[in-house]
RNA sequence: GGGGCGUUAGCUCAGUUGGGAGAGCGGCUGCUUUGCAAGCAGCAGGUCACCGGUUCGAGACCGGUACGCUCCA
């Protein structure tokens, strides 16, 4: 028989579960979850059926089958340090999976797993074991023997083996949708009785195959419901699978590998992969491969490596490659962007996004290596210094540490290079010190406000408390509406009522308040409870709401109670904050119309990466090689007004989404998923017309986008539009910041004014300074295009001043210096004090250097008054003859400023003082004279 | 989200109880030469990120802001 190759292999997992039993091949959701902020990355099959599981969602069809791609690295399923080290851990794999959503069971799910894998794939039926769930009677859950049963169809008794609840019951979270699972595993060797082996860890005999079956829902840790709609989840690693189909031994040796691994030799000039375990080199060939097979999933679904989040996780996959490849391959150049076109190579059929994006990756890989590379040499030369203190042959925990933690020097490359220079690192120190760094920074958190968001289990409780979702149909309305308070969450617990003064989150069964969702900012505004109520109560109350929030399908008014009380049951009147509200409106849609705008400036690939939406500005990130000059902002904001001064109506309207996905002008979020019908917000176009005719040309030049957002009626309102900034943010991620309606007034008012501020500073009749200018320059809110205008402006007129006071400075120290000379040649006696008013503190010194040239036996000292700034400048220098005979400069100059209102001091051959009273400069050089002769030098 | 570090000339960076802002490279001028990082002499170039405080006096000390690097969650 011949060997299948991988892309085989998934292509008749899928065939077979779409030919035989009817479903519906759907593709990977993104390896980087959007849409889920609690998921750092997609880390099974399930994740994109999740809402199904919960009951949150539904599905057009019963039956699914897919290739999952999945990220274990960072959070709770962390494989990262293990992988190079081993066989088979991975930081990027696909899980094959088939579903039922309500429909198929047990015996079908176990049916055709065997089938597939006997008939098909034509493993050895005499090397498969099958575990089930046997019970666990301190959770109340009774054994599994329907699976057990189900297996004897088809295997010996001796290869059905019981498990625990630990590897053989699935939960999702601590309540929620669960069940038994039932696992395949495969003895790779053979001939043998491997039951022994299973579930051990034994990389010959290994778990390809996990089916779930879901019959319950966990209500608490003790309450366990059985479910009237019964799922299978199944997983089965790819890797894995096509490990067993080649017959080799590790996940490595197969064409899912080879590729990457030529490319790697290739580029290091290294010798081929040779599969050994312990060898250095071949775990940095595992670790390039695995890494790079990581970074290309997840730059090609949206993300970027950068300093948080999964951003971090990303920077750290990255490097951990790059540092291999370095260390051990002797790559010193940039090396794994080269290493991309290998991945896409042999997973860009089954993922196209990978195959469309790979320019995109490989420039923000080749950005981080570049960034990475000089990190660590900045780190070299710290390392060498902190060698170079070491005495004792070890560098310091000190120095290990702050390497890590100030520079990114990974701690493994300072053993490495300790160890070059037989040096030890003193690495309990290290580990020590890295300790408390992390208590520190776990304990420095704020304790203020509870959060007031509603965590996952307690959202259990509402369901089955029948609270239902919030109906926030008026929120695009927008005007004042009536509801009943459903449920008050104060941070804690789900409340009867809450009094005057504390801070809840409320739910209602209706609302106008709009929910924070797509980037648009919660509404503010105010709930009012009026007379009784239909729980009897006889009240008043007000809650302040501060802010909304969306959690599931509620709508969580967070605020506080500014009067009163509120109790669950009371009817209440809700009104948003109307003016807010519409300044919001206003950015909404103005940010639609620089979405396109920017589209068609800075080209089709600057894909939208978020967005922010509030009242007082609005913020857009996009994906950009470079920033954009002042010609293009000043073009997209030109398009932008363009569209206001048309007074375009603002359509919306919705539409099956597959329909809607046809406009030719239609633009989507990347990585974003849609609800079917989609919401469409079309500017100019009215959304009928757009669904008539989906590629009619006159489409192409306006903003039709998939938007739950609030809009305003027409373009007119927005009034002016105002680009305030752009600026990098990540790699290849860019942002700008806008203003519409009045703040977009203010900031056109604000810069004309500043230009006749600046105007009248050019034509030399201002009295004001340019420091004042360029402050109130700085701190304006005013448009990057005036900004830009106004700052050349200012930059000529500082030039010109500088050159003006550089010259009165030197005019006035070669006039002082002139005067200090004459004052040299009129002076006697070794004790000379003068005063040479108008001289700065250069000037003066200028001065005492002429004196001390022409007189270099002589003590002086020089006082020079400024009456604008009301204060008396005093230095003295004292040569070494003088200071024996008992004059000091310090105490000098300390005797002269007193004679002023000031102080200071210094050291005995030289000082500075400074007095704050210039009508008593005089006095001062009086008292300098009397002191220097008291101290018996003339 | 929290912690550490940084921001000084066009670039890379020094700056030691708080007392006249420095080096190397680059630039300009002149000389000498004209073989690859040429040599010599000279010159220009700095609101020491920003705001506030302490002080007679702050690049340095204290507080805050912005930006950057970095670690942890």
């Amino acid at each position: 028989m011949p060997t299948l190759t991988a892309p085989e292999i998934r292509q008749q997992f899928l065939d077979f579960f779409a030919a035989r039993a009817g479903h519906e091949i759907v593709p990977s959701s993104p390896a980087v979850p959007h849409e889920d902020p609690t998921l750092l990355f997609t880390n099974a099959g399930m994740n994109q059926f999740k809402d199904v599981f919960l009951g949150q969602g539904d599905r057009p069809y019963t039956r699914a089958v897919d290739s999952q791609k999945c990220i274990r690295a960072g959070g709770k399923h962390n494989d990262l340090e293990d992988v190079g080290h081993d066989t088979y851990h991975h930081t990027f794999f696909e899980m094959l999976g088939n579903w039922s959503f309500g429909d198929y069971f047990k015996e079908e799910a176990i049916d055709w797993a065997w089938t597939l894998l006997t008939d098909v794939f034509k493993i050895d039926p005499a090397r498969l074991y099958a575990t089930w769930f046997e019970g666990d009677p301190a959770q109340g859950l009774e054994p599994d023997h329907e699976a057990r049963d189900l297996w004897l169809k088809y295997l010996p008794a001796d290869h059905i083996i019981p498990g625990n609840a630990k590897d053989n019951f699935w939960e999702m979270g601590e309540t929620g949708p669960c069940g038994p699972c039932s696992e395949i595993h495969v003895d790779r060797i053979g001939g043998r009785n491997a039951a022994a082996f299973v579930n051990q860890d034994d990389p010959d005999v290994l778990e390809v195959w996990n089916l779930v079956f879901i019959q319950f829902n966990r209500e608490s840790g003790t309450v366990l419901n059985s479910l009237p709609a019964r799922h299978v989840d199944t997983g089965m690693g790819l890797e894995r699978l096509v490990s067993v189909l080649q017959d080799r031994r590790s996940n490595y040796d197969t064409d899912l590998f080879a590729g990457i691994f030529d490319r790697i030799t290739d580029v290091s000039g290294a010798r081929p992969y040779r599969g050994a375990l312990e060898d250095p080199i071949d775990i940095a060939y595992r670790v390039i491969a695995d890494h790079a097979r990581c970074l290309v999933a997840a730059l090609s679904d949206g993300a970027t490596p950068g300093a948080d989040g999964r951003g971090y996780v990303l920077r750290r996959i990255l490097r951990r490659a790059v540092r291999h490849g370095r260390q051990t391959l002797g790559m010193e150049r940039p090396f794994l962007a080269s290493v991309v076109p290998a991945v896409v190579e042999i997973l860009g059929d089954s993922f196209p996004e990978m195959r469309a994006k790979m320019p995109r990756v490989q420039e923000i890989i080749g950005q981080e290596e570049e960034m990475f590379r000089r990190t660590l040499d900045r780190g070299l030369q710290l390392f060498a210094e902190a060698a170079e203190r070491s005495s004792d042959g070890q560098i310091s925990a000190i120095d290990a540490f702050k390497l890590h933690d100030t520079y990114g020097f990974p701690i493994d490359l300072t053993q490495v290079m300790a160890d070059e220079r037989e040096m030890r690192v003193d690495t309990e120190g290290y580990e020590i010190l890295m300790e408390e760094a992390r208590s520190r920074s776990r304990g420095g958190g704020s304790v203020n406000d509870p959060v007031l968001t509603i965590p996952p289990d307690v959202l259990g409780k509402l369901d089955f408390l029948k609270v239902k979702p919030t109906d926030d149909h008026a929120k695009h309305q927008g005007g004042p509406t009536t509801g009943l308070i459903k449920a008050i969450w104060d941070g804690r617990h789900l409340c009867e009522r809450s009094e005057h003064g504390q801070r809840v989150a409320v739910i209602l069964d209706r609302t106008c308040f709009y929910g924070e969702q797509g980037g648009q900012v919660g509404d503010v505004g105010e709930i009012h409870v009026a007379r009784g109520s239909s729980a009897g109560h006889d009240h008043v109350g007000i809650l302040e709401i501060e802010d909304t929030k969306r959690v599931g399908d509620y709508v969580l008014h967070i605020g506080h109670v500014s009067h009163g009380a509120v109790a669950i049951g009371d009817e209440c009147e809700v009104a948003i904050d109307a003016h807010r509200r519409t300044a919001i409106r206003a950015h909404h849609t103005t940010t639609h119309l620089l979405n396109l705008a920017l589209r068609a400036v800075a080209g089709p690939d600057s894909d939208q990466r978020g967005s922010s939406v509030a009242a007082d500005r609005l913020r857009f990130d996009y994906a950009a090689s470079g920033p954009l000059d002042p010609i293009a902002l000043e073009e997209i904001e030109t398009r932008v007004n363009a569209a206001i001064a048309e007074k375009l109506d603002v359509h919306i309207g919705e539409a099956p989404l597959d329909l809607a996905q046809k406009v030719n002008t239609v633009r989507a979020v990347f990585g974003e998923r849609y609800p079917d019908p989609v919401r469409m917000v079309a500017v100019g176009p009215r959304v009928i017309d757009l669904l008539e005719e989906p590629n009619d040309q006159r489409w192409l030049g306006r903003s039709v986008e998939f938007c739950g957002g609030t809009h305003l009626a027409n373009t007119a309102e927005a009034e002016d539009f105002v680009l305030l900034s752009e600026q990098g943010l990540a790699a290849g991620i860019r942002r700008v910041t806008a203003l519409a309606g009045t703040p977009a007034r203010a900031a056109r008012f604000a810069a004309s004014e500043l230009g006749q501020r600046l105007t009248a500073a050019e034509a030399g009749n201002s009295s004001e300074s340019i420091e004042d200018l360029m402050r109130d320059y700085e701190a304006a809110t005013i448009s990057a295009v005036d900004r830009h205008t106004l700052g050349a402006r200012i930059e000529t007129l500082r030039a010109t001043a500088k050159t003006a006071r550089k010259a009165a400075a030197a005019e006035n120290r070669g006039s002082v210096v002139e005067t200090a000379r004459e004052i040299a040649a009129a002076s006697e006696g070794h004790a000379i004090v003068a005063q040479i008013d108008g001289a700065d503190k250069d000037a003066l010194l200028s001065a005492m250097d002429a004196i001390r040239a022409a007189r270099p036996d002589a003590a002086v000292l020089l006082l020079a008054a400024d009456a604008e700034e009301g204060r008396v400048l005093i230095v003295a220098k004292v040569p070494e003859s003088i200071i024996a005979q008992g004059l000091k400069a310090g105490d000098w100059v300390k005797v002269a400023a007193q004679a002023c209102g000031g102080g200071g001091g210094g050291r005995p051959d030289s000082a500075q003082a400074g007095g704050k009273d210039p009508a008593r400069a005089d006095e001062a050089a009086a008292a300098a004279r009397d002191h220097a002769n008291a101290s018996g030098v003339s």
